[in-house]
RNA sequence: GGUAGUGUGCCCGAGCUGGCCAAUGGGGACGGGCUGUAAACCCGUUGACGAAAGUCUUCGCAGGUUCGAAUCCUGCCGCUACCA
């Protein structure tokens, strides 16, 4: 394939952005031909990648394939301030090791996405650079923001606003974010549009460097399978790229129909006529669009063959109209987690119905196990448990089961 | 530093002229129903132990008053606003 022009580039490149900060700018670094240096930054306390992160990283891999360099930064030295757009409090200094662990697991999470080749790829830690910084150097970044600019962010904003505290070494954590960029001599740097205060940022000090500023594209937040937040593990609304593809396949059919379109526009490469024939069309299926969605991210993730495995899977055990088979084996999941039952729990081949639900499934206290049984949502073999007081009979192979989705395969000990 | 206010269960937030408070309400979560395991909607549950009666632990922390305290008093800590 020969050299894609700028244009095409361009093209491909701003599809998809919230924002970029600028087009013509990008344009014209583009233009000169070289390699471009593409920022990433990553918090080193969340290694479980999510359909959201991909979304970035999607972005980043369109850059290598036009031939650019994808830095990735590590935060490990800006972790320990937390980004003040995150709601959480104090966080947990992380040790050097954690670090490394969790940027290992980020690396082969994100090597789905990105190419991972010497030539396209480099990794930094932040702490490179900041951890040696003095005072005076620490002064030389602040003094390079104003306070007024700084309340501009709209996470300091609604803080001031709401009575919130906001602590002044939080200010810190975009200047830092855009000493970054400066370090790297950045050319791109990408985010989402949470970032963008912290990215546009990296401009400005890049400008006082005496470098060309960095071009920022805000890609638009990934909201999660609630429907309703931005998608993070912290909110469990997540879709993580390692979940099973049974997992991945349940998860996206439970999104909100209206979330289809992001869903598709964010997280896949259908081309536009498509999407709008799959969810703009009255002829289509929400529900036929929406395993069409589910099955082409597994693909990527997974593969074909699990795709269509999963959505066989998913057709059987939710009886999706097909031919009747209802019988309780055959709606079962193919991926029972199975559990061990110790001896001493039972008693002439039988259990007391709260102690076995607690230990399959986790429950914190007898009390919500009494409460599940009371509310008709724990089964034996497709069989709703009514009594919590009569002891039940239990062989190795049963399936236990609470609520809708969560199964259990007895094994006795 | 001064003054005023405030601190409640996963979150927000009532209660605070003492007992009827395990503590109203909303959100979330969970279970059931209806569905396309969607949304919306309806019903229910949401401290622990107990079959139950009941018992225990919970309303920032530590003490105190009282037959009895989330509710009153004292000290401490945190947060907020105004003033300095």
């Amino acid at each position: 394939m020969s050299k894609p022009t700028t244009d095409q580039q361009l093209q491909t490149l701003i599809r998809g952005c919230e924002h970029c900060f600028t087009t013509e700018e990008l344009e014209k670094r583009l233009d000169s031909g070289k390699q471009l240096r593409v920022k990433l930054g990553m918090d080193p306390t969340a290694p479980d990648l999510t359909l959201g992160h991909t979304v970035v990283l999607r972005k980043l891999r369109q850059f290598q394939d036009f031939g650019h360099k994808a830095v990735l930064i590590i935060g490990d030295y800006t972790a320990r301030i937390g980004d003040p757009s995150g709601k959480s409090k104090t966080r947990p200094m992380l040790t050097p090791e954690q670090v490394k662990q969790n940027a290992e697991t980020y690396m082969k999470q994100a090597g789905k996405v990105l190419d991972l080749s010497d030539e396209k790829f480099e990794v930094r830690h932040n702490s490179e650079w900041l951890e040696p910084m003095s005072c005076a150097d620490v002064l030389r970044l602040m003094s390079q923001m104003t306070v007024a600019r700084m309340m501009e962010r709209d996470t300091f904003a609604t803080r001031q606003k709401a009575g919130k505290e906001i602590f002044m070494h939080e200010m810190l954590y975009p200047l830092m974010q855009g000493h970054d960029s400066v370090m790297i001599k950045a050319d791109v740097e990408l985010g989402g549009t949470d970032q963008t205060f912290n990215n546009l940022c990296g401009r400005d000090l890049q400008r006082n460097a005496n470098q060309p500023p960095q071009i920022v594209m805000t890609l638009p937040l990934l909201v999660g399978t609630d429907g309703k937040l931005k998608m993070s593990k912290s909110m469990g609304n997540y879709v993580a790229v390692t979940d099973t593809p049974t997992d991945m396949f349940g998860k996206v059919m439970r999104i909100p129909d209206p979330l289809m379109r992001s869903y598709f526009e964010l997280l896949t490469d259908t081309p536009e006529e498509k999407i709008a024939a799959l969810t703009d069309s009255p002829d289509a299926n929400p529900r036929d669009s929406k395993e069409e969605l589910a099955k082409t991210i597994i693909e990527l993730y997974h593969s074909k063959e699990a795709a269509t495995a999963a959505a066989q899977e998913f057709k059987r055990v939710h009886g999706g109209g097909t031919d009747g088979a209802t019988d309780f084996e055959s709606t079962l999941p193919d991926d029972i987690p199975e559990v061990a039952i110790p001896a001493d729990m039972i008693k002439d081949g039988e259990v007391d119905p709260l102690s076995v639900t607690v230990h399959c499934f986790n429950e914190k206290s007898r009390g919500v196990a009494k409460r599940l049984i009371a509310e008709s949502g724990i089964r034996l073999n497709g069989e709703v448990i009514t009594d919590p007081q009569t002891p039940i009979k239990i062989k190795t192979g049963d399936i236990l089961q609470r609520g809708k989705r969560k199964f259990a395969k007895i094994a006795l000990q």
